[in-house]
DNA sequence: TTAGCATTTATAAAAATTTTCATATGAATT
DNA sequence: AATTCATATGAAAATTTTTATAAATGCTAA
């Protein structure tokens, strides 16, 4: 979508508004292509991050196998939280599994969260 | 805090299983210092950017001044609902501003948003 | 200077997320 | 086999975030 295409898209008063000013100052060109749309994915990844304890776990589990309980402890949270947290990374491709007997272990899956990353820089900077 | 003294927090039941499983398969070494904290402001960002309409605004953003009025449009939102994400942005300073007339012209700070990226680069990478 | 317009601000309503609590599951110890 | 323990699950409660509505600001053009 182009600006021009956007400033048509106003009602008459505020397109002579606009248009008037971006003849005087020259801040916007009009034929410029604006790309709003960031990867459903990419979204999806950051709002899982943007939870502390989820971040908190993703990085204690980025370099080490840790237990549930050894998790929550850490934390200072109640298993069942950090059970419901997760999974929601689990959902994410985010950890990668690990049963031990009545253990579970846990770590972060830095393939995918480099990938992710990765993505975020090419979107926005 | 290293393993071991988390390991020391947990009850008489649950450091046997552990104790007993780590022994055995040798999975995570008590000696080791674990890291939780993410820093506070970080976690602002990651929030911040972990809304849909936030994020679009930062990436159309990120290479030209627009109105207030064009960014509504672009993204097919109320004015007012704009403008109450550009203020969660120019919180955490991600935009300049620029008056030009009756007209607010925005556009995404990249030294911060860069700066915010290589934090979350260092710390979970 | 006044009337109109672009935008902000305040507040209330709606929606989404997080946390808690009760219970389920599956492995291991007895 | 029965019980216990670590973890998972589901639904309800609590909290936070998002959206909508109404009123206020401040610039400008007439």
């Amino acid at each position: 979508m182009k600006v021009r295409e956007l400033l048509e898209g106003l009602n008459e008063k505020q397109r002579r508004t606009v248009q008037r000013c971006l003849a005087s100052c020259e801040i916007l060109d009009l034929e410029e292509e604006v790309e709003t749309e960031l990867s459903k994915d990419l979204i999806e990844f950051v709002k899982v991050l943007s939870n502390p304890i989820r971040a908190g776990i993703l990085k204690m589990l980025k370099n080490r196998w840790m237990c549930v309980c050894l998790i929550a402890k850490a934390l200072n949270q109640d298993q069942t939280l950090i059970s419901h947290h997760l999974r929601t990374l689990k959902g994410m491709n985010l950890l990668h599994e690990r049963r031990e007997g009545k253990l579970r272990f846990y770590r972060t899956n830095l393939e995918e969260l480099k990938k992710y990353v990765e993505m975020l820089e090419k979107e926005l900077l």
